[in-house]
RNA sequence: GGGCGCUUAGCUCAGUUGGUUAGAGCGCAGCCUUCACACGGCUGAGGUCGGAGGUUCGAGUCCUCUAGCGCCCA
């Protein structure tokens, strides 16, 4: 033996002398893979099968402690499963898709993507990212993402290993990968093919830096400040004229009606007739709607295309005329007033103001447009500053536009139904997170834009045929055909066309989008689980058992996966999700890395071992938000040594220098003692299966180590002089049995948690690997499955009132500041009968514990114990 | 404004269908160099369960109202 020994994969290879933590994490999960511990078996018929759908991680995010904290409770999970002779499918993706890795890659290098610039083979980035961007072409950039994932994805692998995930590391997959792009290409054209997905030119919420859709999963509402302008606006064919209030001025040229609520009496004369807009002389109806607040302003507003939602349903839903003035770079487009769709009393007025406006921003038309509506008198009075929400991309900077485009929809609004009895088949850790999927679904209000209009995403597998005159007929799309996915219709040519004649008439075009992240994502358990390229695989593992993920994602990961899994095979893609909690700083608020306050998880690792921050995770129970705590981690240490030394005590007992194999049958424990602490431990495996059986690893873990410190702090020190006898006589066979028998299980029920140190202990006397062992049961401790959890009351009280006792002795020597070891001369016990007669069952381990010469008892009513200490 | 969750010792949290003096760990104080463990052991002092009312023989545990915190959505 040296004291080097930890890890090392050699097994039944005997007790250090001084057992550490140190390196246990690169040893196992070196040896671990060696061993292909975590290798899902192919050959697993699907019942025997837990398959994970686990969270791709977003690796151009930054590594942070929430990440360490909800994947570990999968992974515990996982450990379970596999400990209960599962089949355990759990594979790792990386989400490497869409923006935030655009944008990393352009902050990294210094570069920026312009789609026009031809691809350049010997293209290199600069080593210093310049002040000014490089443009580069959309090829290059593509490369420079993937070389960028590339090196994150490892650091990623890095922290995963020394945490101990037990992934199966050949089951990897990466969003932007050839295989996502497939299946996400295939399941397109499979809604595309079932009519399930449509293209529509319509009101799109629009992203004016990042210049694309973005979806209504994506939307934030933040207060803004802003201010009511009173307008004018002169009635057609009668005196007088009508007052309005707006915050968007700005958008008077784009005007279409004014609208009010149906019952207010104020307006109801003005139902039907129209006035006309001030500075642009464009004649609009004033129409009735439910959604007009009567408190609002003055009552009554005017409808614009489109300066928020609720333009967008009064347009539609009032059937209103279409006058965009706001282009996708946020600026105001050119207008020919007078022409079709832009009529107007008085084109020239119109058309000077309008030249003050055009080509400005939003907030530069407004500041504009509010002078010359002063100047001609229209506006009336001061503008009311108010502070008001207003919608943001959740990425954005500035307020999201309106504007139309044209865009890929996936159908969800006539699935409500369907996805809502799905969400109630769904089984939701804890239970009342499947309230937010249901508000979620029952909120909805326009069908899944899926287009994007960026880079570094799927391109949708789709070409438009080129007309004699040179435009794109967009009602006509080319699909590709499966066998060729993933296609880029960028450089892919349509079938049935030449390269020449891309952009010529009679020729075609590519379809220039990408697809929304969650287009992709919500595919995972198909990707993953190899759907149509790998059949035998995926009938082995969909649907899968569990989704594991984070709570503020439901509506848009979760709800998107139910929609494409209820949409291609008519199911739930899993039967479980298990909903995880943030982790807040110590202020209790959330730890997010805008407030700079992100600890970053691996040097935490290396300063209290992987076992030890696994611990602090695994105490934040399912979906609760949990504090971080280094001083948890400090105390998972602290168990995570104990399991150290106390394993190599219990281990010293059995073997007298034997070897692995001595291991005692369980048959051999008789002495009461030991049979009521097999009992209770027979009472925590049933709790700890119970409890895992619910994904509540944290219950788990509490009662395991309950009853651990219990073993180590009363029952260990009871049963050591019998368990340092000859081993001749029974109580020393029984103690031994006992011990093993509990070092066995604990080890056991650890293992999910602690996976490096039971992986170690486990090393010393047993073969194999303890994550490849069977989970424990009651049976194994001598205790019929059926009696637990009710314990013989009479052999448990042998602990209990020995344990109790003990404790006496001992608080009579600290109140005598005298050390343990001090001889106690006579100890007194008065108690009840039953009581004594348990305590008589555990006498001679009680005296020998407590160093007692004489022990006396009286059956009372009053219990007390007098400790009389022998004299130093 | 709506929905969900939380509020128990200084801190972080348990408390399963309502039932004897409300539990744990950390921290704190004191004691013990004990032959598995000083990266230790032992012992102890700390709450009446956010507030008000109600149901009940009995409530931290059920109901109503209320305050505060957090998240999601409008």
């Amino acid at each position: 033996m040296s004291e080097q020994t930890n890890g090392g994969g050699a097994a039944g290879r005997g007790i250090p002398d001084k057992p550490g933590l140190e390196g246990l994490e690169a040893a196992w999960s070196a040896w671990w893979e060696a061993e292909g511990t975590y290798a899902f078996d192919r050959g697993a018929p699907r019942g025997q099968v837990f398959a994970i759908d686990t969270p791709p991680p977003t690796v151009s995010g930054s590594l942070h402690i929430g990440h360490v904290f909800s994947y570990t409770h999968t992974d515990t999970v996982a450990r379970f499963h596999r400990m209960r002779g599962k089949a355990v499918f759990y594979p790792m993706g990386w989400d490497d898709n869409g923006l935030p890795t655009e944008r990393r890659v352009q902050n990294h290098f210094g570069v920026r993507c312009d789609p026009h610039l031809p691809y350049d083979p010997d293209f290199v980035p600069p080593s210093e990212p310049p002040k000014q961007p490089v443009a580069v072409s959309r090829p290059n950039f593509v490369a420079l993402c993937h070389q960028l994932t590339a090196q994150d994805e490892q650091v990623f692998e890095r922290l995963w290993r020394t945490l101990g995930l037990s992934v199966d590391w050949s089951q990897t997959y990466a969003t932007i990968a050839e295989r996502a792009q497939r299946v996400s290409q295939r399941g397109f054209l499979r809604l595309a093919r079932r009519g399930q997905v449509y293209q529509r030119t319509a009101p799109t919420l629009w992203d004016v830096d990042f210049r694309t859709a973005v979806s209504q999963a994506e939307l934030e509402d933040r207060e803004r400040p802003g201010a009511y302008h009173r307008l004018r606006f002169p009635r057609v064919g009668a005196p007088g004229g009508v007052e309005i209030e707006t915050t968007r001025p700005e958008l008077l040229p784009a005007c279409v009606a004014l609208v009010a609520h149906p019952d207010d009496e104020r307006f109801r004369p003005l139902f039907g007739t129209e006035v006309t807009t001030p500075l642009f002389g464009v004649r609009v109806p004033v129409v009735a709607h439910e959604l007009a607040d009567p408190e609002k302003g003055s009552g009554i507003a005017m409808i614009c295309t489109f300066g928020d939602t609720t333009d967008v349903v009064w347009w539609r839903e009032l059937g209103l005329t279409t006058r965009t003035v706001v282009g996708r770079d946020g600026r105001l487009l050119p207008v020919e007033w007078g022409a079709a769709g832009w009529e107007t009393e008085t084109p020239d007025r119109a058309a000077t103001a309008y030249a003050d406006l055009v080509g400005r921003t939003v907030v530069q038309a407004q500041r504009r447009i509010v002078e010359l509506l002063t100047d001609s008198g229209d506006l009336l009075g001061e503008p009311r500053p108010i502070t008001h929400p207003v919608k943001f991309y959740e990425k954005g900077e500035r307020p999201l536009e309106i504007v139309s485009s044209r865009q890929w929809f996936v159908e969800t609004l006539p699935l409500r139904d369907r996805l809502l009895a799905r969400g109630q088949e769904l089984r939701w850790h804890p239970p009342y997170m499947a309230h937010r999927y249901r508000a979620w679904v029952e909120g909805l209000t326009s069908d899944w834009n899926i287009s994007r209009q960026r880079f570094f995403g799927v391109p949708f597998p789709v070409w438009y045929p080129v007309d004699g005159a040179g435009e794109a007929d967009y009602g006509a799309p080319i699909l590709a055909d499966e066998a060729a996915l993933p296609v880029d219709p960028s450089t892919d040519v349509p079938p049935g066309y030449a390269e020449a004649q891309r952009g010529t008439p009679g020729g075609f075009v590519g379809d220039p989008d990408v697809m929304d992240t969650w287009a992709t994502s919500s595919l995972t358990p198909q990707i993953a689980g190899g759907w149509e390229d790998d059949p035998d695989l995926f009938s082995r593992v969909f649907p899968m058992d569990l989704r594991p993920q984070a709570h503020e994602i439901i509506r848009t990961w979760l709800f998107a996966t139910v929609v494409r899994s209820e949409l291609e095979h008519g199911s739930l893609p899993w039967t479980d999700a298990a909903i995880s909690g943030w982790v807040l700083d110590p202020d209790r608020k959330k730890m997010s890395k805008s407030k700079g306050d992100v600890v970053t998880p691996l040097p935490l690792i290396e300063t209290h071992g992987a076992d030890a921050v696994r611990y602090w995770a695994a105490g934040g129970r399912p979906g609760t938000d949990t504090a971080f705590d280094e001083g948890q981690m400090k105390v998972g240490r602290r168990l995570a040594t104990k399991v150290l030394n106390a394993s190599r005590f219990i281990l010293g007992r059995l073997t007298d220098g034997g070897g692995a194999g001595a291991v005692p049958p369980v048959e051999a424990v008789t002495a009461p003692l030991d049979r009521a602490m097999l009992g209770r431990l027979a009472v925590v495996v049933d709790e700890a299966t119970t409890a895992f059986e619910a994904y509540d690893y944290a219950r788990a873990l509490e009662r395991t180590e309950a009853f651990f410190w219990a073993f180590c702090d009363d029952y260990l020190e009871l049963v050591k002089s019998r368990a340092y006898g000859e081993g001749a006589d029974a109580g020393t066979a029984s103690a031994r049995a006992a011990l093993a028998a509990a070092l066995s299980v604990l080890l056991r029920l650890l293992a999910p948690i602690l996976p490096f140190v039971t992986e170690e202990v486990w090393s010393w006397w047993r073969d194999g690997s303890v994550h490849a062992a069977a989970w424990p049961t009651p049976d194994e401790l001598g205790v019929p499955p059926d009696t637990v959890p009710a314990l013989d009351p009479a052999t448990d009280l042998v602990l209990e009132v020995a344990a109790e006792v003990l404790g006496r002795v001992r608080r009579a020597k600290t109140t005598a500041r005298r050390s343990m070891r001090a001889e106690v001369a006579v100890l007194t016990v008065v108690d009840a009968a039953a009581r004594l007669d348990a305590l008589a069952s555990a006498e001679s381990d009680l005296c020998a514990a407590g160093h007692v010469h004489r022990l006396v008892t009286h059956v009372g009513d009053q219990p007390s114990a007098e400790v009389v200490l022998a004299a130093e």
